[in-house]
This record gives C-alpha cells, sequence and structure tokens, in this order.
DNA sequence: CTGAAAGCGCTTACAG
DNA sequence: CTGAAAGCGCTTACAG
C-alpha cells in the first residue's frame, strides 16, 4: 500500500471526523451532519455525537471544509494604509458581524501599491476569500471590472464599498453624505463671521474629496463668497498638513479659516499656526474630519466630523453577507455624521 | 453516478490542474512538478506547462494545496489593540518578510478580550494558521503551556514574541532593551537637573513596564534620588495619561518630570499640563515611548524613545519562519533603541 | 434517520 | 523524467 501520508508535527495527531465517528459508534457522515445540520440527527445519536466530540477533543478542518464547500469563510478588508487609526474602528465594526456568521477577516493593507491589491483581489478567484470590503477607491479600477464580468450581474459580485466610492462604477456603498457633511462645517464658519475659508483636500480625484471640495464650493457660492475659493491638496497625514499649512498660512492674505479633509491634516495645520505665530482660534479656525482619538488631546481640541464609524463597519460587512447569501442589496446605505465643536474655532478676530 | 459536485459560482467555472493538464498534454501530477519542484520536469515540458497555464488562465487552489500539505500559509499576529499605530509598522515590516516566503498575516486584534485571543490561537490546531507572532502579554498563559505541551519540545511550537514577552515562559523574543531605554530617558532628564521625576507606566504587571521601571528605580537610586520614587499606573492611552497626569500634577510638590511608557500618554499628560497652566518644557518636562507618528506634530513635539518598528517585524517573522523550517532560533534578540530629544524637555527650572 | 461512496483540487511515494 | 493512484478531511446526493 502506498504511504503518501503527511507526517504531522503533532505526535499525538490531531483527532479527525473519522476519530469521533468510531468513538460515536457511527458513520462520519453523521458526524458531520450533527454539526452542520442537527435537526436532521435524532436526538439519541447527536447526543452521542456530541459526547466523543468532546472525548476525543475533536475540532473540524476549517481547510478541508472550506475546499469541500468551495468557500473560505473570510473577508478581506482593503484598506490604503492600516497605519491611519481612522480604519480601525470600521474593522471592529466589521469584526463584530464577521465573528459572529462565522467569517474571519484579513487585512489587506495596500500602502498605495497596486500590485498589493491585485494580489488581495486574487484571493477571490482562488477561493481564499469570499467577498471584499473596500475602504479605498486608490486601486486600478480594472480589478473591479475584471471581476464585475466574471459574475452573472452587478448585484452578484461580493464587493462592498465603504466611506470610499468610485465615481463611475455603481457598487453597494456604506458610507455618510460627504458633501452635507463639508457644508455643515463651511456653514458653520460663515456663522462664526469667516470669509476667507480655505479647505485643503485629500489626494486629487479623490470622489470623497470631490464630494468635499463640492460643498466647499456650493456653500461659499450660498454665501456670495465663491470668489474667496481657496484649495490645497494633501494627502490626508500630518506632514502634508504641516508643509500645505505653511503654504497657505504663510501669506499676507491668509485664510482665516481651513476646513482639511482629516484630523491629522488638522493637526499639521495646528503645527504650521504655532511655527507662524498664528494664534488658534484667535487668529485662524481649524476643522478636521474624522473625530480620531487625537483630536480631542492636541492643542487646541479639534473641531471636526464625526463619522458612526463602528456602524460603518457592521453596516457594510452585513451588506456583503447579503450579497454572499445572494440576496438584494440596498445600493446606498447613508449614514449620519456630525460637525463636533471644540476649540479650535471661534468668531474671526478683527 | 452520483452528483456530488457543487456548483461554483462562476458560469466559466475556475480552471484546475485538470485543465492545464489537459492543454499540456501531461498528467496532473506532472503539471503539479513543475510548478512545486521544476528541476525535476524537463525542460521541454516545463514550457508546454507554463504555456497552458497561461492560455486557460490557471491559479492553484490554495486551500486545496494547503489541505494536502498540511498547512495554511498564514501567521497570526496577536495584538492587543488594533487601534494603537504603535504596530502598524511592525505589522508592514512582517508583511514584507511574509509575502517574500509567500505566507500571509492574518492581524488577531484581541480588544484585551481573553476568549479572542483563545479563538486566534485554536487557529494553530485546526490548520488554519501555521504559527503566531505574538505582540503582547496580556492572555491567558494557559494557551501557551497547553500549546507548548502538544510540541515535542519548546524550541518546536511556532510562536515568537515582539516587544513584549512573560516574565516565566522562556518564548523566542525580539525586543529591545526597555530597562536600558528607560535608564537612559532617565539619564538625560537627571542631567536636566531634574530630581521630582515620575514615571506613568502601562498596566500593572505588564512585564516590559516592569523593565522599564526596574530601570527608572535602578537610575534614580544611582543618583541617590531614590527616595522620590513617583509611580502612577495607565494603560497606554490618552485618556489615561490625561488622568493620571491631573492627578499626578495637581498637587504642590507635584513632579518637574515626568517619564511616560507611551507617546499617547505624553500627550494625555500634556493636555493636563494645559489645563492646569503649566508650561511644558518650563515647569514640566515630558518623555514619551514609541516615537509614533503624532510625536512630531503634538505641541511641544514630544522627546521620546524610539524603537526600530519595521525591524522588528522583520526578524520576528524572520525567526518565526525558521521555526516552522524545524531550525534552531536565536532565543533572544535585543535590537537597539534611542531617544529622540525633541521640545518636551529641557532644564529644571528655578 | 443513517451509511456507503464520490468528490472538492491538490501532492507525492512508488514504479517504471 | 513521467503517470497512475492514493489520500488530505471534509460534505452531501442518493438509496435505504
Amino acid at each position: 500500500m502506498l504511504n503518501t501520508q503527511v507526517t504531522s508535527k503533532q505526535s499525538p495527531s490531531v483527532p479527525t471526523i473519522k476519530d469521533v465517528a468510531k468513538a460515536a459508534g457511527c458513520s462520519t457522515a453523521t458526524v458531520s451532519r450533527a454539526l452542520a445540520t442537527p435537526e436532521k440527527v435524532s436526538d439519541a445519536t447527536r447526543e452521542r455525537v456530541n459526547q466523543a466530540i468532546a472525548q476525543v477533543g475533536y475540532a473540524p478542518n476549517i481547510a478541508a471544509r472550506n475546499l469541500r464547500r468551495a468557500e473560505s469563510k473570510t473577508i478581506v478588508a482593503l484598506l490604503p494604509d492600516i497605519s491611519n487609526p481612522f480604519f480601525s474602528e470600521i474593522i471592529s465594526g466589521m469584526e463584530d458581524v464577521a465573528h459572529q456568521a462565522g467569517y474571519q477577516i484579513l487585512i489587506g493593507d495596500c500602502e498605495h501599491d497596486p500590485a498589493r491589491a491585485e494580489a488581495y483581489f486574487r484571493l477571490l478567484s482562488t477561493n481564499q476569500a469570499d467577498g471584499i470590503v473596500l475602504l479605498t477607491s486608490e486601486i486600478p479600477k480594472t480589478l473591479i471590472k475584471q471581476a464585475d464580468g466574471q459574475a452573472d450581474g452587478q448585484a452578484d459580485f461580493p464587493l462592498v464599498m465603504a466611506c470610499e466610492f468610485f465615481s463611475d462604477i455603481d457598487l453597494p456603498l456604506i458610507a455618510i453624505d460627504n458633501h452635507q457633511a463639508s457644508c455643515q462645517a463651511i456653514d458653520y464658519l460663515v456663522s462664526l463671521g469667516h470669509q476667507r475659508i480655505a479647505t485643503l483636500t485629500g489626494p486629487a480625484g479623490n470622489p470623497i474629496c470631490l464630494e468635499r471640495l463640492r460643498g466647499y464650493r456650493d456653500t461659499l457660492s450660498v454665501h456670495g463668497l465663491i470668489d474667496q475659493v481657496c484649495v490645497a491638496e494633501g494627502d490626508f497625514s500630518f506632514r502634508s498638513g504641516f508643509q500645505q499649512g505653511l503654504a497657505l498660512l504663510d501669506n499676507a492674505q491668509r485664510p482665516t479659516a481651513i476646513f482639511c479633509h482629516s484630523d491629522e491634516m488638522a493637526v499639521g495645520v495646528l503645527k504650521a499656526a504655532r511655527q507662524l505665530d498664528i494664534t488658534v482660534p484667535g487668529q485662524l479656525s481649524v476643522v478636521g474630519f474624522d473625530n480620531i482619538g487625537l483630536s480631542e488631546y492636541c492643542d487646541p481640541e479639534l473641531t471636526t466630523i464625526s463619522q458612526p464609524r463602528n456602524e460603518i463597519g457592521q453596516q457594510a460587512m452585513q451588506s456583503l453577507l447579503h450579497l454572499l447569501r445572494g440576496e438584494r442589496v440596498i445600493r446606498r446605505q447613508t449614514l449620519s455624521s456630525h460637525l463636533i465643536v471644540r476649540k479650535s474655532t471661534g468668531r474671526v478676530s478683527g
């Protein structure tokens, strides 16, 4: 007889479903059913199987189950950059729902590298992942179109976006209304008497930033301030906030308020203001975005827009689970954001 | 004939090794070998197989391979709390090495919950993970002892610790010398003329905090300041830094310097000082730990201790890979930290 | 309600 | 260098 058995590392080799069947005096089929569809097994048998499982210390081999069922019970959370604390609470929300449903989450950090994103998408076709929650629009769009093409219809492709989105590809989306959030921030600044209000955006072309930018322009327009539009571009980081902050502020006609598309950029702007001896909120008001933990601890504490991050994560995972069960899904779920007023904003001086 | 085939979701079903074999005119065994051990296949055959792979668009089904090889090519990175940015660069380092070797990383966020830690450990026995890099000592020790018991010897258990460690369980460890780092920070504060130096630790009993505490005491002792010992306990968070900062500073005999076991706590202390109108560094010096991105952008910029986080992640993964190959591994790798002097520390006033 | 048997997609010891 | 065949640990349609 051939011996092709892979030698196990453990000396007392891990118990399999066969061992349980032997101990319970039934077939492996019955053990499998007792686990997967207990209602199809008689009470007595189910009882014996459960005892046998406890006795031999059995845990199912998930790789085998996944192979047989052609699924992986794994969901990829695709992020632009894991070091941004904005994402951690979203992932917590996703995990709550996922674990409950027997799924695990694989965090895919793209690090702004298309090759990484592609590698994570490939997990779908090799059955290593069942679905993706996409938290970045910074990936090659061809990935989605290819994937989409394979599916029967749009609705069947197990991909859900959260927070970010594409302007030209319609996918199920869970996000706040970025345009409205932006309007609210600018309205507030105008109500404080500000007229020269600049905005510091994320990467050019990022759809959520374009939405926020639109809200910024629209609101200035409403207030007859459209000629005051002043836009700088950052990348959400401390560093870009600092650099662009210097550029905006080191200037006689400098703005009296800056609306930033991330809290980290706002904190960078605070540093730029300090360096130029511009007081906040005395001479400059600063608004951030996201309400990360830091925003309560920087100086001054940051006025910012809060997104329901945990809920976004939960809903995103929920929608993906629906998709995986072949159910229809709401194409667009808009959760509400709100402005949190702290100490980095004040009435315009002079 | 029975039909037990699971219906695939994709209409044109995913090509398997059989399709490649057919297209190349050889057996599946040969295709498999051309992939796994190309040197065992003739040049001509290898060429035909590669063409066939490209032609049918084949990608191996990893679940099947893993089942057969009894491995998962997955490493769990077990963290206390994913929202702490300290870990992100360590994970980057791990990923670099892991991906190169064909492994993927599953981030396990324990959220200070022992049940979560246990669930991640269980992945080892169900062949869903091949090894663990443990970045927290906040897990039930029984998990490790159980696991350890199963292995032939200590050295064979695929577990490596990074940064954190246990006082009473000897596992391969990649970390800085926390005692020495602490001595360096305190020495520096003493050299600035400080005598009343407090320390704000992480959770009581955490071995790395005990090491740092020992360094603190030893250095005060050397300088004849042992009667000045003043210890407060936090949990690494902004919030605990703020609260304990208030407690330490709202006091006539307050310290002139505080050495914190994390940057986030140091930033919390900065806020407490502001609230009490205590100037930093004029009336109070503050030192953090870890050199996270924020430490350059808070006000004042933080003097802190930098750990080579990327390198720690790389070495940890490297060691784990050695272990998985059955090779011996260095039990203790100490990487060097260094003190970064910024603006939150100064000569003692008055 | 239960069992025998096929099959998921690979890998590998054996025989040639 | 190559192929036939067994087997990894499950699940499930079929037959009873």
